[in-house]
Parts: structure tokens; sequence; C-alpha cells
DNA sequence: CTCCCTTGTAGGCGATCGCCGACATTGTCC
DNA sequence: GGACAATGTCGGCGATCGCCTACAAGGGAG
């Protein structure tokens, strides 16, 4: 879902939230902030740090992207592993003669 | 790109300003923060408002996108449009008998 | 109804914010 | 070399941060 203004996160992180059955309490413990922090930010408080926004969203699991004009699609970091087809290999080795 | 840290807003934010051919100053102005900011921001201040940071991505044409679990993809106000085929359209109106 | 949990609010605290003006550094063009 | 723009850094300012404790409102469960 796209974000365009505080309120957007917290929405999201109240409805993240509420999807694993935590209270406000085991949200600030798990981002490591202040109860009183996580009912601002649900509220959309527009000057809450970044990092701590970051920090939250780490703990409820979610990702954030970035797209625009200029913006690789992904990073070396985020690079996806060369999927192996492990049958294709098995079976090319099987109809080598020995 | 995944975003998981306000290091990888400050590279996002450069590497777009650059990419646009703006310098720190205009983008200051076009976002409606100082220059200073913008020096912090790319540099990763992890402390920086979240507000400003979504007027600064906006500044840039650039989106935001948060994913999870609980996490609906669209919202009603990002529904995509109808896809009208305009030739279909056309070609059948032809065949119609007038 | 009475407990208890969850959520939102208020006041107070030290710490930090973002903006401003000024300055140093680093290119880049002539 | 000299002039200029772009970037980064330094204090200083009022404003706001986030955390703390405490309290009030509201909703179940018994």
């Amino acid at each position: 879902m796209q974000v365009r203004t505080p309120v957007d996160f917290g929405l999201m992180i109240r409805q993240a939230r509420r999807a694993r059955g935590m209270t406000q309490q085991q949200l600030a413990r798990a981002a490591a902030v202040g109860r009183q922090w996580i009912v601002e930010i649900e509220a959309g408080k527009p000057r809450a740090e970044v990092g701590r926004v970051l920090q939250t969203l780490a703990a409820l699991d979610l990702s954030l992207t970035i797209h625009g004009e200029g913006i690789p699609e992904l990073r070396e970091s985020e690079e996806v592993a060369e999927v192996i087809d492990l049958d294709a290999v098995l079976d090319a080795h099987r109809r080598t003669p020995p």
C-alpha cells in the first residue's frame, strides 16, 4: 500500500499490530520505544523520528519499498539467489555416460 | 528498493536528486525544508521527522510502499482504472449493423 | 456490579529538533 | 590563477521530541 502521509503510517501500524494480536505495550517493547509513542504514531504524528518508525515496522515484520526514476529496483544485498532446478541437474547427471 | 534504515533514505534521496539535476538548495525549496536539513537527511540522520521525509520524497516524485501480513495491497483510492481496449471497441462498433 | 485490561490524555523533564547566518572546503568553468 | 557555485560544518535560538508517572474512559469476563 502507498504511504503518502504520516497518517498512513499510523493506520498501517495499527492494522498490522492488531492482525498480530499485539497490544500497544507489547509492540512498544518489541520496537524498543515508549507505549506513549505508539499511541502517537498510530494517531499519525507527523514529527515522529524516522528511525523509530523503521524500528517499529521491523518489529511488525513490515517492509518498506521506494520506487521512482533514478531508483534501482534492487540493491546488491537484495539480489535473489539463482534458482537451481535440482530435478534438471540430477536428470542431466543420470544421462551422463560413466 | 528496500528501505531498512535512515541511511537508505539518505542514499535514495541523494541519488534521485542528482538524477534530476537538482541542487540541495533547489530540493530544499521544493520540499519546503531548510537546505541544512537536506544535508543531514542525505547523511542518514535517524531522528529526522517523518513528515518532512515524506514531503521530500513527494518533491522528488518518489513513492513509498509498505508490504506485509495484514496490509492490503491497495487502498480504494489507489485502485487502477479499468483498461479499455479502444481498438476492440471500435472494431466491434464497425461490425455492428446500422 | 466489580475487577482488570487496553487505550488515550496530561504535566514535567532533559535532550534534540530544524532553521538561520556565517565560514571552510571542494570542485568547475573562463 | 581567479570567480563562482555546491556542499558540509559550526554556534545559537525557540520549539518540540520521547519517556516517565499518573489518571480517566471504555469494554469484556466473572
